[in-house]
DNA sequence: TCAATGCGTAAGCGTATCCTTACGCATTGA
DNA sequence: TCAATGCGTAAGGATACGCTTACGCATTGA
């Protein structure tokens, strides 16, 4: 999850993932629609994409047809970000709610392991 | 959004927030809390975080007390991570289908304006 | 077989990042 | 008033990052 944190820091890089989300490009129309810096710039970000399983490549003749993986991504939300979600909108809260209630626990692993500590402070940490 | 990733994207300062997400800390609390590295790289660590607005320091005493804001991070899932959530599961499909029926439209922006481009390609953008 | 095309990578450079040590300022209690 | 405490910041150095130019390799079509 730290690599693909650094992976999509980089604008550029989330511009390539963008470009990927409407539908898998070769190198070259890759680079194509990054204008403002060099090929090999660009295949040096994908590079980092690959690295991270963000992208896979596949070969067609002399062309790379790059796809888009976003898999990588749900560790993000899923370790992470989701549990500052709740701080920043009740709604998700809501929803959480609602799902749970509407699948009966089907062993989704992030339940009940939840801050085992006694809650010893005054835990107010609110979205600001 | 941009300094927001790169401010989460170090794992010491993630350390920082999930432990402010437990309770307020002072500087000095926190410091105590990441052994490993000097009070000052702590301190260059929180100011970063003040700078995107993920923690508010508060002054008491001598003491400065930091408390946790996870307002800045709405937009990383709002505006970028979301958008890749329903290439990894269906559930969150769902989800958002759930909630935009029982909610009936309240203006809340994300909607409508989803990628009117003409769905002129393949489109296969699956989480591998 | 040979030039052209598509792509990746090595080398090198400027800059940003992250750490350390040293220092300065405000607040507290004697 | 004066030492102690809590905290921030400046200065400096090591390393990582992102870009460019130059080059190498595989594939294609003449």
């Amino acid at each position: 999850m730290d690599g693909v944190l650094a992976a999509i820091t980089d604008p550029t890089r989330r511009r390539i993932l963008d470009l990927l989300r409407e539908q898998p490009l070769t190198a070259g129309a890759i680079a194509k629609h990054v204008p403002e810096m060099s090929r090999p710039a660009v295949s040096q970000h994908l590079a980092v994409l690959r690295s991270v399983g963000l992208v896979e490549p596949r070969r067609s003749g002399r062309l790379v047809v790059y796809t888009l993986c976003a898999a990588p991504l749900q560790p993000i939300w899923d370790h992470w970000l989701s549990r500052y979600a709740e701080l920043w909108s009740d709604r998700l809260l809501q929803l959480k709610e609602v799902v749970e209630a509407q699948e009966g626990c089907d062993a989704q692993d992030s339940h009940s392991e939840r801050d085992a500590e006694g809650d010893k402070g005054g835990r107010r940490a609110d979205g600001c």
